[in-house]
Formats: structure tokens, sequence, C-alpha cells
DNA sequence: AAGTGGTCTAGACCACATG
DNA sequence: ATGTGGTCTAGACCACTTT
């Protein structure tokens, strides 16, 4: 024959490249090294520079690589699990919840949250702002809406903002009696409200977990958390999770 | 004064650009009209395609818009939920699942999972392709690896493979007790056979469900099944989940 | 054949982190 | 000051769908 008949539908080059990477980063590189600068690696590839970063984009929504600008590109270790809507229904804030009261204040909510949350279009709802981390690292950073009607008994509380006025709405909530919880995870892009609190550029990929708590036949609560797409694997259902190895990659020195 | 001593960090152009687009989609556009090519939005806004193409990028992302080549560049309908871990525990291919079986052949299973799945390095396991349609569009592709041992009784089978061998790995599957399952998502971008799947391109945003279905103190089955991030919203837990809307966003006729 | 989005190039400049 | 990744440009050509 000669020639081998194949290639009539040539693969791009960026997802070559991400494949050529890909094993690299299995079989030759430890978790935390650093990889040459894109110009270089262009170079030794024979690409352009935005043909070389397509392939690192993909690679870093993946979660194999991690790129800081100033800094360079290192090789990321393993998403790690973190369990969102566990098995046992719970309220947020009750015990051994991850997250940490940031702040609380009463505005109305955006329009978009206004049915699933069943007030008025117009009525305020105390917001109050949470961040979860893991491993010293933030991962997620979540706005809970709640309804006034849901928390009656908030008098006597004279923070009128601050973490002091958000757990005490937090605790509150605890008085209600729980029916379910409904949950729903989808693709986002970080504003840049959340990139700032995740350390991440805006725009940077999220996994939106909208969680709606209901009480008494009605939406007690509305939870909107943004999570770090590259590093997180969201857990749910019982215990755990599952844990996907890429390959021999050491730990970095 | 004089100058507004603002923009002293000017937000980047592709940013605005999402910004204006994103608000134009939510006041003057309709369910799958067709938006002028990337051009002529260029040259409309002042911009260099690549810039206008890393918003437009953004906005598929977050499900707003639907770009097929050759074609163009659509307003998305809204995510549609799809459910996910149902709370009632129960084995895949069960009455009132939402998959239907495509395929099986007997492999060795990726090395990624041999851990999860506590099967040998080496040893063949029965891999049930299964795919998932809602509204009359691809959702979902799954591989799910079925170790011989939880099939004992996989005998009288003459089909090798196919459509008929699948469903009856999944029945013989029924008949052992379920004892829990473990999900967990993550994002992940489609390979070449999952991209053909989901009528995407290789590289597409997906989100990866895994679900580990123990059984008798083991691993009796892991399900990998990516679904389009584009256009799906998981929902797990209890029923429905929750409806989000953007705008006014009227049907197109 | 024409028109669309997808890929690729070779540059330039900017924002940020670090020495 | 230097080096990194992030943004942006103005072009070119390719793959695909439709007419």
């Amino acid at each position: 024959m000669g020639t081998t008949q194949l290639e009539s539908v040539p693969e791009p080059k960026y997802w070559h490249l991400k494949t050529v990477l890909t094993e690299a980063l299995d079989s030759e590189f430890s978790v935390g090294e650093i990889l040459p600068n894109e110009r270089d690696l262009a170079a030794r590839f024979g690409v352009a520079r935005a043909t070389l970063r397509q392939a690192l984009e993909q690679l870093e929504l993946e979660g194999r690589l991690q790129r800081r600008r100033g800094v360079g590109t290192t090789v990321a270790p393993p998403r790690m699990g973190v369990s969102v809507g566990s098995e046992q229904h719970a309220w947020p804030g009750g015990p051994d919840d991850a997250w940490h009261a940031v702040d609380c204040r009463l505005e109305v909510p955006p329009a978009a949250l206004a049915e699933p949350l069943v007030t008025g279009s117009d009525e305020a709802v105390h917001v109050v702002r949470r961040s979860r981390v893991s491993r010293g690292q933030p991962v997620a950073s979540e706005l809970l809406y709640v309804p006034a009607a849901s928390v009656p008994d908030l008098s006597g509380i004279d923070a009128p903002s601050g973490a002091a006025r958000a757990r005490a709405v937090l605790r509150e909530l605890q008085h209600l009696e729980l029916e379910r919880q409904e949950n729903a995870v989808e693709l986002g892009s970080a504003g840049a409200a959340e990139a700032r609190e995740l350390d991440r550029l805006p725009g940077a990929p999220v996994l939106v977990v909208t969680t709606r708590y209901i009480a008494r036949g009605r939406a007690a609560a509305l939870s909107v958390a943004t999570y770090r797409a590259d590093t997180c694997r969201l857990t749910f259902g019982d215990s755990g999770g599952v844990e996907i190895h890429h390959g021999p990659e050491r730990q970095a020195s």
C-alpha cells in the first residue's frame, strides 16, 4: 500500500497535544511539579502558543493542571471528594457541617430565584453568605436565602449584619422541622465575587449546587453553592465516594 | 475630580461582552432564535473574532447558547433537569429507569477503575454500554462495569455481545440484594467516543457521574455516566429539582 | 458554491508574582 | 526587573451543513 490511508479525519493539533501531555503527566511528572512555561512548551511541540494553551485549558478543566498567573503551571493533585447533600437530611448550620458563616444581610433576591423561594418578587430575605474550606483550600462559596417567615423569632439579635447575625439565622432555622431537601448540580462559571472567594479568575468553571429546603410544605430556605470544578469531586448519597487514580504520579519532593 | 478614577482594574473585553450578550439574551431574544454569525457580531462590537468567541464559549458553557458547525449559533432552551441517584436505591436496568442498553462486551477495564471495582488488575468484566435520551435529545452515555462474579448465572445466553446480552446482564444483576450506592459528580471533557454519542465535539464539557453499587459488602458494579454539561441539570435526592429561569425569553415561533 | 463555526498562527501588550 | 500566565489582534485555512 505505502501510504497509511488513515488520517482521513486528522485530529486537531490541540487534541493530540492534550493526549501527549496527559500521558506525560501520568508517567513522568509528580504532583506539584512545575511544567516549563507556555512559550517554551509551544516551541518544543512546534505549535503556536494559543494552540498549546487550548490543550492546557482542557487539562486544567479536567483537574490535571493548575495554572496561576505570574507563577506558572503545576501538576494538580487528584480532586478531593467533598460531600454534599448528605443522606440524613439536615438543616445548614447544624452540627458537623463543613461550612462557616461569613456574613448576613437583608436583601431582595435576584428575580431568577423568586419562584423557587415562593416569596413575593420584591420581598427582602435574609441572605447568609458562607464559605467552605477543605485541606486548607477554599472549595466553595454559598449564598443561603432565608425568607423572614422561616425565622420568625429572630428578635433580640442586635447585630444587624455580620457573622454573628448569620449564625443567629442558622440557629433559628434548626427549630423548623425539615421535611425534605431537593438538590441539583449544574455547570456554571464563577462571577467576580465568587472568583475572589475561591481564589480563581472570573469565569472559572464551577459546579453549582442548588438545594431547596422544604418545611411545612413550603420552601423554607434556598441554597446556591458554587464549588471549584477543577479541584472538587462532589460526593452524595452514602459515605465517601469513589476514588479514581490517574497513573503513577508520585508526590513531589 | 474630572476623571472617574474607576477602571483601575479594567475588566477584560470578553467579560464585558459576555455581560452585554447575557442581557441581550434575557431581554431581546427567544429560545431557538439564531444569532448573527461570529464575524458580523465581532465587527458590530468592534473586537477580534477570537475575543468574541471567548465570550460565546462561556455562554455556551453556561447553557445559554448552542453552537453548531456549519449551522450557526442559537439561543438554548433552559437546561433540562435529569434525575440521577434516585432516593430509593435501585439497580440499573430496573423498572422505570431512563436508560436503554446498547451493547455489552467482555473487556479488561481501564487501570484507573481497578481499585474501586475491587477486581484483579487484569480481570475481564462485562462492560455494558447504555445511553439516555430526554426530550428527543441524547443527554448521557454510560459504561457499566460488572464483574463476572456479580452475575454468576449468566449461562444459557447465546448472544456473546449486543443489546440482548446487555439486557441479560442487567436482568441478572437484579437478583443481588443492593446494599447501598455511592455517587460522585465531577467535571470532565468528552472523549471521541462519548462526543459522537452525545452529538457534541470532542472535548465538550461533561458532568461525569460515578456510581458504585454495593452488594454483600463488595462493589457489585461500577457505573461511569457522562452527561452533557451544556443541556443538563442533574437532580438528586427527592423528586423534581429546582427550576431557575433567566428572563423573559419567549418561545421562538 | 456559499456560509457557518472550528482550528491555527505569529505576533503584541497587560496583570500579576517574585526576586 | 524579570518571568509567568491572561488578553487581544488580524489574518488564514479547514470541516461541516445547507442550498
